[in-house]
DNA sequence: TCCGGGCTTCATTTTTTTTTGAAATAAATC
DNA sequence: GATTTATTTCAAAAAAAAATGAAGCCCGGA
């Protein structure tokens, strides 16, 4: 069975949300997430997780997660305000500072991350296999191309660019 | 039942199809297309999309799904030699290139493509509603910062970056 | 200490994605 | 044109991922 039934979204809300989810699907991040960031994006102050997830119509659970992906990739932050009982949740909304996280998180550790585990593979190949080692020197050079390239990609979106 | 157990393949090459599988995931494309990608990388030749198959264990269906998202990518190409019967493909190796047509095809589309939806939604919302049109207007400023940043993206890989 | 709202966790269920297998297609050879 | 061999397509199966729901947890207030 389905969530009980909410109140319709306003129309501009729901566009904005499928438009990151459509985002969200190119990184590989999962449509609920993307609409809880889409929510928060769209609202005009902090949520509680409780709010989010009866706006939206998913269960706790899911809520509780998705949160947790988005705190990770630091694209929503969690607050606990003086008087509050509970702490809520905004979304990040510097461009900037969503991409530069996204490379730290996901992006640097796939990319740069096994460096000492192809250099071990390239040590360990017999010096006659060339073709072997020619390919898995390639791979080096790509990890040294990311790893310089992306400092500078974040800066892409910087304030002044 | 699963396919025919074919001669495993060597260390080096399971270990970098292993590398391709984690950065494939990182922009959710799936496993069995990072491990054709893989095998092509490591070949010394052009193959045959049945030796690819046989190779991996995977069904013909499998990979000749896999070798249209990849060329589709323009991460293999299709090479149809003047001798030969079949036409074979080859792994594209230039990292630039790779993530130029990846942004190209993947990125671009989703960032920058619902420029004119994106504006008519700006239109359609009342003067009065200044937090929705805030929000929009946000939103049409990161694509016009993915519009600018994307085609310096790639000449950060470029080959004397 | 107990209560209660909200949150987390996780086994189960649901949904989505990926793979298979088989039939249809194509292309080169005889 | 028939035959052989490789490829494409697509419905069905299998696998993987995500969502649910319920049990237990945490924390502030009584």
């Amino acid at each position: 069975m389905t969530h009980p039934a909410t109140a319709p979204l306003p129309e501009w809300e729901e566009e904005v949300i499928s438009h990151f989810i459509g985002v969200f699907e190119t990184f590989g991040l999962p449509k609920s997430t993307a609409r809880i960031y889409g929510t928060l994006y769209c609202a005009e102050a902090p949520m509680l997780q409780e709010e989010i997830s009866t706006r939206l119509g998913i269960s706790a659970g899911s809520a509780s997660q998705g949160l947790k992906l988005l705190q990770n990739l630091s694209a929503v932050h969690r607050i606990t305000p003086p008087g509050q009982r509970h702490s809520c949740y905004s979304a990040e909304l510097s461009v900037r500072r969503l991409i530069s996280h996204f490379i730290d998180v996901q992006l640097r550790p796939k990319l740069t991350g096994g460096r000492q585990s192809l250099q071990a593979l390239a040590d360990r190949l017999p010096p006659e296999n060339t073709h072997a080692r020619n390919r898995v020197q390639t791979l080096q050079t790509w990890q040294q191309k990311a790893a310089t390239a992306l400092p500078l990609a974040d800066r892409l979106f910087g304030p002044k660019s």
